[in-house]
DNA sequence: ACACAAATTTAAGTTTACTTAAATTTGCAG
DNA sequence: CTGCAAATTTAAGTAAACTTAAATTTGTGT
């Protein structure tokens, strides 16, 4: 398979698992910062290679067989990510940059020794679950967004959903990590502003920001 | 660049250090598995770009910007190699393929992450030196190919100049390995087969094998 | 139910990295 | 130093992955 094909298939999986997030053929190419034209192109080249359902006018969707190169490919890309930071010190934003390189060119066979040498890990650094070789996908339910959680709850971090350096730099520079305690003060306007409580201090997050942030509820408190 | 770029700088290159070997455009055509029309655009192409001398009807040569992009390329592989050698637990074989494909989506900034981590070796696994960051590579005046070993010495294998299945599974099996003593009953027609001893047997080698094996003189023999 | 804006498709054209086949140049044998 | 084979270049064409612009379809508002 080809990077854009790759690409392709990653792109509407993960516009696809975004529940109310649309598959709109704009949506794609927005996502993959291409024309329209070069979009319906490439959809119908899929369609042909039984990888997407194509309909014209109609919103895009994988074929199983789709969904499973995109999990492939997805998986590739986090195990890069957790390897580059576990065993090279990468920081979270630049894993993400060359993983984006990487996943391309890496056979399963390569993807497989870096698993085991990893041991197996459920997620990436940044909570993002790590799909099998066979397609399989551990889905967390026991967490939800920040901007969905109850106020005056306890949670910890248990993913952070942005590879963008400005979120991760903010996100480091408050202390919200993976694990840390968060206390939710206040939703305003059902989730478009969260006020939060982490290590004694309060902040006002923007909901761009408490919507690519998932948390778990402490048992605990 | 692009792999394509990269591929013709590095096949260029090689070529080149192989002293007298040519490198004439069907040579290069040859390597790279193109038609020598292409080879002829691609001359032409990186001409412009500074990478590349060309003259019509003569053979290639490299810039200096042009050696560099090739040694830099080199150096990625050659890293590569050895991180998945040393940390991954893959086998010669394996390491060259696929790092053949890793090198053209390798940053210098990883690049260098993987350096530092393996601590700055000076070679691959199959002993091949690994060029420095700013185009430096170390060569070892002190050993010559086994073809040209002389009758009657021992010598330590000190490096495998191979990348074929056959040839990596070749020397394992008969104990030819990084460091291994190998003593040189006879020279045949100057070099066109090597009769060596190793682990108390008796081989001997085509010059096909013989040409890309790499010793050094043991001093205390 | 109809008009019209937004979304999508079609058409035509570009660039990169190739191909084959024909034309040209080189260099070597006699 | 001529003639010819081998090497190289030129010419013309292809496929992939795009582009812009024009044509078409869809769906929403009244």
């Amino acid at each position: 398979m080809t990077v854009s094909v790759d690409d392709f298939v990653k792109t509407i999986y993960k516009q696809s698992v975004l529940a109310k997030a649309d598959t709109k053929l704009s949506t794609i190419s927005g996502l993959l910062n291409v024309s329209n034209a070069a979009t319906t192109d490439m959809a119908r080249k899929l369609a042909q290679k039984g990888l997407v359902n194509y309909t014209k006018y109609k919103p895009l969707t994988l074929t199983n067989e789709g969904e499973k190169l995109a999990l492939n490919v997805l998986r590739k890309h986090r195990l890069w990510e957790t390897f580059l930071f576990q065993t090279l010190g990468l920081s979270l934003y630049e894993i993400h940059q060359e993983a984006e390189n990487l996943e391309h060119f890496t056979s399963d066979f390569l993807a497989g020794k870096i698993e085991e040498y990893l041991g197996n890990p459920e997620t990436t650094p940044q909570g993002a679950p790590i799909p099998s070789f066979n397609g399989q996908i551990h889905v967390d339910s026991s967490q939800l967004l920040l901007s969905e959680a109850e106020a005056g709850v306890t949670y910890e971090v248990s993913r952070l959903s942005g590879s963008e350096k400005d979120f991760l730099d903010f996100c480091r520079s408050n202390g919200i990590t993976i694990g840390a305690e968060i206390n939710i003060e206040k939703q305003y306007l059902s989730g478009k502003m969260t006020e939060i409580t982490i290590d004694k201090s309060k902040i006002l997050l923007h909901e761009d920001v408490a919507n690519i942030i998932y948390v778990r509820r402490l048992v605990n408190h």
